[in-house]
DNA sequence: TAATTTTCTTAAACTATCTTATGGTTCTGT
DNA sequence: ACAGAACCATAAGATAGTTTAAGAAAATTA
């Protein structure tokens, strides 16, 4: 795998902590490199989740399909940010959920057996998975409350400014299914917020 | 303290893992035990958040109190179950979370300094602390698809389903608050499923 | 570049949910 | 046991969000 990919993980590893060289040296060994073109996934609905990934570059959505076809965007996954389907990862359970690329991207994914053994190797490793699954539940914690406190048109501002970014390289249509609308209804949204 | 209460969170613990001796030491000397009245807080708008709680006995409400004075409820804590607000605990920011008692409960808590020293101390804690926060992690990430793609009333039957020691203990009111809509909207909802 | 697909907007009719108000019932603290 | 408070049901009118359908604009693929 190119060694700067590597290193971009490393990097982000090192906010947290110094690395140890013993940590380095497992990740050089198990981390696995993939390109996806628009619209590839990663993990698809029935299929058991075994790894976990880590964007280096580009766009992933995880969404839902429901019983009537309707996809429904739980997430979406950008540069320096992780992503799996915890419940299907440790509890070997079919998932429920998609993760697929909306742009063409590079992910670097650790298998599940090289994850526990990172996990055992490296308290350090462990430690700040669960900073960062912290971080995340407070993430989800904040959505909830957006959804039972605040409007569509509150929810849709609060994603502009919260993913600025985020907001100009994915379209409405991935928006309203994460903010949770209907395209249409976004669209009269979109009117009165440049209104 | 009562031992028997420290019992049960060890009890709670070696469902995870075998605590060893040294952090069941650490826990004797750090535990404080706190009963709280109906209507008794924990945290209020706008503190700090310096504890890491488990309830022994009751129900703890967490709840958001937005510009209009109306209250949302983010979560339930019943018996062995963990609360606290990682986003105040961790970064120290004052809270915009409530913890407050719906029944007289008895809690076990652990100061801030503490929990970090047990993190240090203990890396089969700080691991465990990481899977039961995946796991919340996972709750959350399944309200939050309920509230993008299903209604209100199957949001209500699948709180019924998930939590049905809680529906009973807990007020409509509070039920209401829990899944986003009005108490009056709900009193429709329990018409309609016992039809 | 042209052809095809996907995205975005608009509008009208429809449904879900909220607001306000009222009255009866059940809890809770003293 | 009583008084006050909190809770629950019901209903009418208002608002927020969906559905369906159709056409224009933009992006993707050949």
């Amino acid at each position: 795998m190119s060694s700067s990919r590597l290193q971009q993980l490393l990097n982000y590893f090192e906010d947290y902590w110094a690395v140890e060289e013993s940590t380095v040296k497992l990740l050089r060994t198990c981390v696995l490199e993939r390109k996806l073109k628009r619209k590839e996934s990663i993990l698809g609905e029935g299929q058991l989740c075994n790894h976990l990934t880590f964007v280096v570059q580009g766009i992933l959505k995880t969404f839902h399909t429901d019983k009537n076809g309707n996809q429904h965007n739980l997430q979406f996954t950008s540069e320096n940010k992780w992503v799996t389907d915890f419940g299907s990862l440790y509890n070997n359970k079919p998932t429920e959920l998609c993760i697929t690329a909306l742009e063409p991207s590079i992910v670097l994914q650790i298998k599940k057996e090289d994850l526990f053994n990172l996990y055992d190797n490296s308290p350090m490793f462990d430690r700040n998975m669960r900073i960062i699954t912290e971080n995340a539940f407070i993430e989800q914690q904040e959505r909830v409350l957006q959804h039972i406190s605040a409007t569509a048109y509150e929810r849709y501002l609060y994603f502009l400014n919260k993913y600025p970014n985020l907001s100009n390289r994915i379209s409405n249509i991935q928006i309203a299914s994460y903010i949770g609308v209907t395209p249409e209804f976004l669209s009269t949204l979109r009117k009165k917020a440049t209104a």
